[in-house]
Parts: C-alpha cells; structure tokens; sequence
DNA sequence: GAAACTTCATAACCTAGATTAAGAAATGAT
DNA sequence: ATCATTTCTTAATCTAGGTTATGAAGTTTC
C-alpha cells in the first residue's frame, strides 16, 4: 500500500513535513469497493470522507418519484463524501456507489476533526478543497439553466474525460439531467452528424 | 458603526476572544452600495469577500445570450463574492449588483490571508461557510434537475423569506430558472388556486 | 444454457416551458 | 408633467425534452 498518490494530492495545496506526513497516514483507513456495491445509503450518516486510490465511485440522490440524479462521480484522485451528512451528522439522501471495483482511503469525521486540531493546516486543505469543488457547482447551476442537453454532455465529457466509457447510459443521462430515452435518442443525433 | 451583526455571524462557528475580535474587526473595510450600482462586474478580478449589513446583493452571470441568471442572493447576515475569480485570480464571470441601498463590510483578498496566517481558527470558518454554501448549491443542482418551475419557486420563498418582495419579477425568474414570460404565467395561475 | 432482469434503441405522442409579439403599467429622465 | 425606457401581462405558437410502449441485446442467476 502506498500513499504517494494521496500526500500528491495534499500537497498541491499545503506542504507537509515527514512527520506530518506520517501523522496524516496514520489518521486514515484503506478500503475497498467492489463493482454495484455502497459505500453509502440514503438514509444513513456519513461517517467517512473518501479518497479514489483506484476504481470510480458516483454520488447520486433519488427524488421523490426514484429518478436517480448524480451529482458527483469520483475517479482516482478525487475525494467525496455527503458533506450535508458528514457537517450535521444527520441522515442524509445521498448513495454512494463503486462504478467498478475501488480502492480507498478514508478518513472518519473523529479523525478528520482530530487531523485539524494536530495539524491546523488540513483546515485549509479542506477549505481550498471544498471552495474548488464549490466552483464548479456553481458552474453546473449556470450550464443546467443556459446549456442544452447535447452542450451539457460535451461539458460532462471535458470535466471527466475518459468517463464516459466505465459509464451505462443511464448513469450519464443522470448526470446531465436527462431521461435515459432521450440521451439515447441524442446520442444517435450525434453519431449521424459526425 | 457597530460590528456586532459580523461578530456575532463568525461566532457561530468559531469563537474569539476580545484580542481576536479586534484584529479581525481592523482587517475590514466599510463600503456602501447604491441601489443598481455594481461591487463587481463581468471580467473584472474579485478583489473581496463582501459582507452584508444591511440591503440586499444579487450575484449572476450573463450566458453567451446575455440572459441573466442569478446564482445567489445575498440579504443582510450574508456572505457573497465570486469564489473562482478570488481563488484564481483571474477574471471572473459573475457581476455582484445592490438590489437596494446596501452597507457592507468588505474583506479584501490580501487581508483574508493575514486573517488566515494570523488567525488559522478563521481557516475553519470560511472552510463551514464554503461547506454550508456546497450543501445549498448541490440541493440547488437536484431541485434544478427534479422540481417543476412552480416547485422551485416554494423553495426560493423558503430559502430566502420576504425577499421576493423587494425583487422584481424578472430577478426572481433568474434565480428559479424560467423566463419572466412563464414566471409571469405561473404567477396567475398561482393566484387563481388561492 | 435457459429463465429472468436489466439495459438500450426507436418511435409515436405529449407537455412544461420558450419564443414572439403587442399592449398596459410602472419607472425614470428632463 | 411629458416623453422614453424598462417591466409586466396575456396570448398564440413552437420545441426540447418527457412519457409510454415495444422489441432487441446484454447480464445475472441458478
């Protein structure tokens, strides 16, 4: 096992001596993942925040008539959690899911607390981690309002290239915010075009 | 010029003694903004972090259409800046308009790094405040993909009580994503049921 | 390897919300 | 006060994307 990718990680936005190093290491849990299964169920509290070592994970919630909606996938080298659950401690609506097999690091809300009172400087890893992703949720809101279907698509298709192909339509046609049928229907739009 | 309203938003999630408070009180600028006048605007750098005294704030972005879409409103107690430009630096894409005669409190880029390098506690701060604002704007993305215009609209009035009445009909379309003409349309079919 | 399930594609039809247009009401400038 | 500009409403028409349905193609399960 080895935490290269991780410390990488930290440190494109704070810079860690070996013995913080060390310490980070030894507040985190290595997990695992297999394909179809839950790392999180609507309904529980997330006790966890996640790091893709490997594999892919997606974050999606049900609305009240079961249509899956994804608002986050994780490949390698992304983090996430349900940040409403893991902040309030109460149960939250997201599903956390490997998209194929994942390996992970995790680091619990005691550790992720217990981290920023020995190393106040996490505060500001997750600051900056948190602002970054807030940036682009923000983005998301503005393309879902100005964008159309197919433009959206392209846009999934920049922010996680490669993605598209570990993904079953329906997953992406969650993501984009459109029913299976229709991105069906878009994609044979395209394929013509082209 | 009393800054209790300031004190008492940052103490909801750290707290500071006398010392603390006076330092972070003196890395603060006052500001006023008229009615329709502009704190930001399209393609200039986010130099601020803008606090709410009193008055109200309007962040939106123009799309290659120039429709306008407001991604936050920022009434008395609030927050606001454009979070990819101060972060990167670089020109951003939001304009920060007063929707009536605001007075602020302005904490300038520069002086948010002091804070942090001499207050690391306000670290902590601003990675809640950033966390508590993913949460609302990932809640946004989902209502976005899963409610009905009318539907958006009951939660617009939720998140932000008594507000609908200062804004105009135009404003509040932006913000719950139709055009004025549906917005408008909505409103009395709303009207008749009741 | 057949039964059972889930995914994918295609097509006909439907609807929430967009577009266009045009008059009424409000706001602002002189 | 008056003219100009922007905002709001209503209505007719249009369209992106949803819904329903059906069959084909993969996957899982035993």
């Amino acid at each position: 096992m080895t935490f290269d990718l991780i410390i990488q990680n930290v440190s494109r936005y704070i810079s860690l001596t070996r013995e913080e190093e060390g310490f980070f290491i030894s507040m985190l849990q290595s997990g695992h993942a297999g394909k179809k299964t839950f790392l999180l169920q609507e309904g529980e509290v997330c006790r966890y925040t996640y790091f893709v070592m490997s594999g892919c994970l997606r974050g999606y919630s049900n609305d009240k008539n079961g249509v899956e909606h994804t608002l986050i996938f994780a490949p390698r080298d992304w983090w996430i959690s349900d940040i409403y659950s893991a902040v309030t401690q109460k149960p939250g609506m997201l599903n956390i899911e490997a998209i194929e097999d994942t390996e992970l690091l995790m680091l619990s809300n005691e550790n992720r607390e217990l981290l920023f009172t020995r190393l106040p400087k996490f505060e500001r890893f997750f600051r900056i981690l948190v602002e970054k992703s807030l940036v682009n949720m923000q983005q998301r809101i503005l393309d879902n309002m100005s964008l159309t279907a197919e433009e959206r698509y392209q846009s999934f298709c920049t922010r996680y290239p490669g993605l598209a192909d570990k993904l079953t339509s329906k997953q992406i046609a969650s993501y984009i915010g459109v029913t299976p049928e229709f991105y069906s229907k878009m994609r044979a739009r395209l394929a013509k075009k082209s």
